[in-house]
DNA sequence: ATTAAATAGTTAAACAATTGAACTATTTCG
DNA sequence: CGAAATAGTTCAATTGTTTAACTATTTAAT
């Protein structure tokens, strides 16, 4: 193996658990009552409008399981509802509820807030390059998953 | 908030936990018997030779009674020894055992191959500004932790 | 058209990671 | 000395996760 990839690879080993860690932790303060995970779930459940389990799953990379104890907490805390799909009705519809938007509103108002001041320490330039990188290697994990 | 800010934010939020998970569920692959976590809290220690529970508390951020649930189970499993300090009787030093050393040593191998083939796919110039990128934020972290 | 296979989701048992509060033991310092 | 600080553990509770077995429904092959 190449002598700069493998100080690549450790640098990057060292530094994304950190900054993963550090991040849900301060992360945390701002999400009353809701964990990290549930916070992406419900990012995710918003921007799709209506979702199922099994595209939780795949997207989160777990077992359906783990979704639908996830969803369980969300629905007993008021969060998201689960509906039926006319169409094919093994099919659970999930989506936020009023009071689930409601609370995203005003939390992603302060997740943003708190993001950005960790952002406007960077250049414009250098926020987009480490994004577009990001989103890269976003893309080749779902490859890889895919052919598994 | 600027307009373009708002839009890195969105961007980041939807790529870093999505990257995250799929990374671990990759990496899980590779880790025979000891969890994603478990293995970073090895590395570190491997990294620093002896460290305190009090460190890896701050270093993860998580409360110390996480750490010694976690020490516990490094233990049984045979990858780490607590010892003494003789200056300060307080002190647990935390160590890797001769079987641990050994399983780092190869797990390192198979998960570098790992992050070698994802890492390939982008370029040197890339790869360098993405994890420069990466080391910065991880200290601002850092400094806004030390801060509270 | 009927039946076998595939798909969507749940349940239950088990374990790992985590928090928070109360606790022990030791050291530091006014 | 005695109070405060520090290092670590214990315990109860919650959350996220896996695996295997399960129900209900749909698809598809003969």
């Amino acid at each position: 193996m190449e002598r700069s990839i493998q100080q690549f690879i450790e640098r990057y080993l060292s530094v994304s658990f950190l900054v993963h860690k550090r991040g849900a932790a301060l992360m945390k303060c701002e999400l009353d009552d809701i964990t990290h995970d549930q916070y992406y779930v419900l990012r995710y459940i918003c921007k799709r409008g209506v979702c199922t389990s099994t595209e939780l799953a795949d997207v989160f990379a777990v077992n359906k399981s783990a979704i639908t104890a996830m969803t369980n907490r969300l629905v007993e805390k008021g969060m998201i509802a689960r509906g039926k799909d006319e169409d094919d009705r093994r099919i659970i519809a999930l989506s936020l509820t009023e009071r689930g938007k409601e609370w995203l509103v005003e939390t992603e108002r302060k997740v943003y807030q708190l993001v950005e001041t960790i952002m406007t320490k960077l250049s414009h330039e250098e926020i987009e390059q480490f994004i577009q990188t990001y989103e890269k290697l976003a893309k080749i994990l779902q490859e890889m998953e895919e052919k598994k």
